[in-house]
DNA sequence: TCCTTCCGAAACGCAGTCGTATCGAAGCCG
DNA sequence: CGGCTTCGATACGACTGCGTTTCGGAAGGA
């Protein structure tokens, strides 16, 4: 022990920034194709984690709500095994945020009714639940935490947000939605009706159509 | 000293339900005309406790950010004379939140237009966006703290969605909206959109006007 | 004036969390 | 088998927050 016992990462001997860019856990050593000596790291207990990390941030009290004792002992890991791979908690939750990417959803095209309809139902999905009760919490912290807010923001939701502008763009082009539309007010409007209200309070289960209509026609008397 | 040094509340004989019901701080041990002994509370010392929690609830990061020791340095106070209004922290915030009641809008009632256009422009308030701020943090927590969002949607929230569905049903009877309109969704998409984005991301100025035309005329080709 | 209550400040015990360190056991490779 | 690393468990010191208690002093009523 010369004097490598700063950074939780291992060997790694050149070059490494420290993995605080919380983009990834940190390097088990391998970088090429060269194997690692010793125990490689178990894929299981990081899955495990990132899947404590996520049910804790949507289901208990925000950011402060999760601590990495009770990420422990819901993933079945010691502690040693979550500070072996990030520097902090923050640096976790950004990481387990990260992974809530996942694909994107792809409209069909039919119409622009049908595929409102369609990214609208899919608000009410088990996991686009998670997504939207973690957004509540992550962005109740957005103040004290403001990289995992614009992280979050950037990556998970602004993504989703702009297919939905591509489906009022091209409604505007197939001359199914008038020229004039403000679409940040059309995007703004369906996906916050349909997650502003979530938590205990139970919507009917045509709401997204009900909403979807509603834009469409508008309310004012002499629209058809 | 007898047994009376269970409570806070000082002397107070008979038939006093603690003051854990948390709809008002403790009684300064008088109830009808009758004068307390000794020296008075500051309600000088209340109303800064009050704000220091509401400011705190607002910009820090959820229930769980706001702590007895900072509401005490922000208000400038002991801690001593919080814990002798309110038995605990929960109860402190409920009572904080339910002096945000205050008054309700009251559109004019020209029509409808203007009276949502009234309305949506009121959310941009000083107030309006300290409450959304509140809300979101409350909500966040709703699960660690049920009755805190229980509370806090009945007495706040409710009462002015309830404005809101007025206009649209007097709009209905009016003639100026439509006779089908769904008024939960509608109102849904008014508020949803206005108080969805808020902490960092900035709206235009005129956002609120172009949600409300856009929900009274529709994105639809071929309305008016 | 005397008496009662409230005031702000400070300290207490207790519990929870962070990030680190240490332990024996186990997995993987040569 | 022997060297390497990771594994889960446990304990640690430092810190923070809660709710209580004690303290000297101030404010108001009788």
């Amino acid at each position: 022990m010369t004097e490598t016992t700063q950074h939780p990462t291992p060997a790694e001997p050149g070059a490494d920034a420290p993995c605080t860019g919380a983009s990834g856990p940190g390097a088990p050593a391998a970088r090429d194709g060269v194997r690692a000596p010793g125990r490689p790291r178990s894929e299981r207990a990081e899955k495990a984690i990132i899947d404590a990390v996520i049910d804790l941030l949507a289901e208990e009290s925000g950011v402060a709500g999760v601590s990495i004792e009770a990420v422990a002992a819901r993933a079945g890991v010691g502690k040693t095994t979550i500070y072996r791979r990030w520097p902090n908690k923050e640096a976790l939750i950004v990481h387990a945020l990260a992974t809530m990417k996942g694909p994107l959803p792809q409209p069909s095209g039919a119409s622009v009714r049908e595929d409102l309809l369609t990214l609208a139902r899919g608000l009410r999905s088990e996991r686009a639940r998670k997504r939207i009760q973690c957004f509540w919490n992550v962005v109740g912290a957005a103040e004290k935490h403001p990289e995992l807010y614009d992280r979050y923001r950037q990556d998970v939701i602004e993504p989703r947000r702009e297919v939905f502008r591509d489906v009022l763009r091209r409604g505007v082009r197939t001359g199914e939605v008038r020229p004039d539309v403000d679409v940040e007010a059309a995007v703004a409007m369906l996906i916050g009706s349909l997650t502003g209200r979530f938590p205990t309070e139970r919507q009917p289960d045509d709401f997204p159509d009900a909403v979807v209509d509603t834009l469409l026609r508008g309310i004012a008397a002499g629209a058809s």
